[in-house]
DNA sequence: GACGATAATTAGGCCCGGCTAAATTTATAA
DNA sequence: TTATAAATTTAGCCGGGCCTAATTATCGTC
């Protein structure tokens, strides 16, 4: 029924939306998608010609109600397969992306659902991204601040960690970085730079702000300062 | 690399090179591939360009030592992930065939590795199709004759059936006929039927003889007759 | 309020994997 | 040996998803 490329585009369509809070520009999907614009301004013709998405030519796409769930059971799968390949397959959590990218498009609902009872029903998945429930309710866990909201002196939880670069989530690994570690941010600096110190009792690492921006936090307690 | 599409099409006629013992005519790809033989043509042409086959003009094709190889990966894949669904995932042997002919394009191989790893590599899937090893190896398993080839009287072991007709397996599943269950040839007709009383108390079974010649089997003690 | 930079769309083309209809080759049978 | 039937290939087309180059719209700035 629907290519993979279709379901990705829509993905994609979830989640700029959701982090633009708005119209999804042509030129963010083709730098997401890794395609000229040309390209997406056609593919938007097209799934705006399948009601997926609603396109104002110059003003760019917003997902219908067509389209929000077919984003969401996408994501499920997505999520429910790095879930499962961490688990029971021995991956490690930077591997796992990829795999779960491809797979996600090609899995029955039927697997999707074993694997979930598998599970026993996980509520996010290995990067702390909430895992869509079978009738597709997201409403669990919505991260507001990051690592780059805090001040020196506060304690935070992990929360959430960006799943897409293998290369920070073995930074992150190896410095005891998970969903769940709590952390006290012991430094920031005007040149860009976070530095946390785990409570874990791992030494303590430094983060550009960017990144730090990308993870999301729950605070514990306030520095006394 | 290579698409979905193209591995589908290897497959086949790997298949159909190792029933029929020769080349692959055009007419029996399309056939098994359900396209138009101007399809098979084509694509054969593009394999033959890329070294899979050897490719003669109105005489069929053949696997090359390059085509065979890929064949068998995506042959592991196939059997390794039935073995996996029905063993992990509560799968039924009539569903497993068309999730793992999805599939069997997308995992890695080092998915494959890790569920060859928890089933403890196994040497067959559940309709009794030899799983070849991580380095290719098939050579084990293989299967002489048929419940078409046996005598009233004689006793017999199945060991493989037709993996790709949901019907019948639930058919046989229902009247207790799987790999390894042992069964005494009660009687053939000439018009083409073949009965069966299984050793394990389930009421005798009659097949089509066409199913019957589709069904491996191994010889154990001969009838007295 | 017009101008230039930037973003987006259009035009046209490529490759893939299908299709139908028309040749052409091979096989069969008189 | 030759005619006919059957199998196969060729020719030409289509939709999907991508591209480059050319055109057009939008937006921030003077
Ligand atoms: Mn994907
Ligand atoms: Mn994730
Ligand atoms: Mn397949
Ligand atoms: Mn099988």
């Amino acid at each position: 029924m629907l290519s993979a490329i279709v379901e990705d585009y829509l993905k994609a369509i979830y989640y700029l939306q959701n982090e633009t809070d708005g119209r999804v520009r042509t030129s963010a999907l083709a730098e997401y998608m890794d395609v000229e614009q040309s390209t997406v301004t056609s593919m938007m013709k097209k799934l705006s010609e399948r009601n997926f998405v609603h396109y104002e030519p110059y003003q760019g796409v917003k997902l219908t109600d067509t389209g929000v769930p077919i984003a969401l059971e996408i994501i499920r799968h997505h999520r429910l397969l790095e879930r499962y390949l961490t688990d029971h397959l021995e991956y490690d959590w930077a591997e796992v992306h990829d795999e779960a990218d491809r797979l996600e498009h090609h899995i029955s609902s039927q697997f999707a659902d074993r694997i979930a009872e598998q599970l026993e029903d996980p509520a996010v998945d290995p990067h702390g991204d909430p895992i869509p429930t079978a009738d597709l309710d997201v409403s669990g866990a919505k991260y507001e601040d990051t690592l780059a909201d805090h001040q020196v002196g506060d304690s935070v939880r992990i929360e959430r960690v960006p799943d897409k670069d293998p290369a920070l989530l073995r930074y992150l690994s190896e410095h005891g970085i998970h969903p769940g570690t709590v952390v006290d941010v012991v430094e920031t600096t005007s040149f860009g730079m976070v530095t946390l110190d785990p409570d874990s009792g791992d030494e303590p690492v430094a983060l550009p702000d960017e990144v730090a921006r990308s993870v999301s936090t729950r605070s514990l307690t306030k520095g006394a300062n």
